[in-house]
DNA sequence: ATTTTTGATTTGTGATCACACTTGCTTTGA
DNA sequence: TCAAAGCAAGTGTGATCACAAATCAAAAAT
């Protein structure tokens, strides 16, 4: 018997094969519902239909539901009395909620990163940071879907090295949540001139390569607060311009 | 036109009668699955199948699947690559991870809660201790079930207070998450002669009725932490003596 | 005796259908 | 003219079926 022949084998062809995966088809829809929805592709208030998202996904009705599903326990997508689906408002406490929410979370997670990250790991962050201002540098005109994709990336790459299993999927529902509030303040910003966000990332960086836990926490809190801030004060002025 | 009158007699109707309610029988197998699950009805590393919940509770398979899906989402339950799920595991990793977790943020919610609760909700709070111990006092077997009930509505009953929609459905989660290891625990305890479990909770509402946000935080964790503490050294001392 | 193969059963996934509820508009009645 | 009733289109929910993949047990081959 050729017993450990064919195990050599077998070992030589999956060493030159990538796994294929399996991936269902609600996988693929609810992935893309949260690309939408931490991309701010959909307006607050927008109310979603499982047969509209079915058709525009050209799928049936059956993986939408079920994606829906579980983006509403994440609370991701609030279910109305009237049994349809919509994304949620944004007002005022919610917007102070999310960030508390989020600093202290973000906040304990990079500060448990800043201990454990390894020379090699904030070396990657440091070039992510570099390809990041050649790109910006090369275009002129702003792209803010890649910009926040970088964004999303470079913050995730720091916090899976926190090494906590439990921190990280409930990071994740919170960008799920404040997506679309971001994106309405990230699109103000643009307008207003923005000031400059690699200067906060470098900031957190520098925290990082010195793993400084408190001082990491710092800058990740004034990184994210600041489209935070942006969007409670435009809509307090816009509450007391229009007190409807 | 009557139309005063006719109004008039409707609300006359309308307030001895009590609204039913339009559950679904997702939202009740939901419900019950979440119920197993923190009360450890099911142990970790018990597989679930769809259709077996569905004939166990008596109803299709399509309530049950959306169930389970969004139990997975929110890491109550995990999905094997098989496609089969199952109770997570519990490791030494994830019971610190977990304890971690939550100390960090019911921390956080009860140290809000302790500044905003009135003096209303903490009489509430205290009568509830009062029952709890009568109860106690009365049957001599102890009722773990009753137990863990009441201990559950004691905490959320003053997580409720801390006034944040976002972090309570996390905590939700996070109990949902270590159910099944509590669950362990508590039988355990039980056999070993259980620590006096009313007193952690008087330093809680002490420290509430006290307005004391830092000393309500730490009550809370030393509350917390002794189960995991003890479900760890189990697991600590069973590594030692079977390494397998 | 151990491993491999084969076949039957179980299981998750997606599609489709039936039904009840909601919603918006038209028609009817005062 | 205007409010109320009625109708039609749309929507979520649950059940059922078809299918592919996984699992397990018995049978066959080494």
């Amino acid at each position: 018997m050729q017993k450990a022949a064919i195990e050599k084998n077998n070992e030589t062809i999956a060493a030159q094969l990538t796994p294929v995966g399996r991936e269902t088809v609600q996988d693929r829809v609810y992935s893309e519902l949260r690309r939408a929805l931490i991309g701010g592709l959909f307006e607050p208030n927008q109310v979603l239909t499982i047969r509209g998202l079915a058709d525009a996904l050209v799928t049936s009705t059956m993986p939408v539901r079920e994606a829906l599903g579980r983006l509403i326990t994440e609370k991701a997508l609030e279910a109305l009395p009237n049994r349809s689906v919509r994304v949620p408002p944004i007002t005022l406490e919610r917007i102070d909620d999310l960030l508390r929410a989020r600093s202290l979370i973000e906040g304990e997670a990079i500060a448990l990163a800043a201990t454990r990250m390894s020379p090699r790991q904030i070396a990657s962050i440091e070039a992510m940071l570099g390809e990041w201002d050649e790109m910006r540098a090369l275009k002129h005109k702003k792209d803010i879907d890649r910009e926040a994709t970088l964004n999303q990336s470079f913050h995730f790459e720091i916090y899976r090295c926190c090494g906590s299993a439990v921190l990280i999927p409930m990071i994740e529902s919170l960008w799920l949540q404040s997506g679309p509030c971001i994106r309405v303040a990230i699109y103000a910003f643009s307008d207003a001139g923005e000031v400059d966000t690699a200067h906060y990332h470098r900031r957190i960086v520098a925290a990082l390569a010195k793993q400084d836990a408190q001082a990491a926490r710092e800058a990740l809190v004034a990184d994210i607060s600041r489209p935070f801030a942006f969007l409670r004060d435009k809509l307090r002025s816009a509450a007391t311009k229009d007190p409807t």
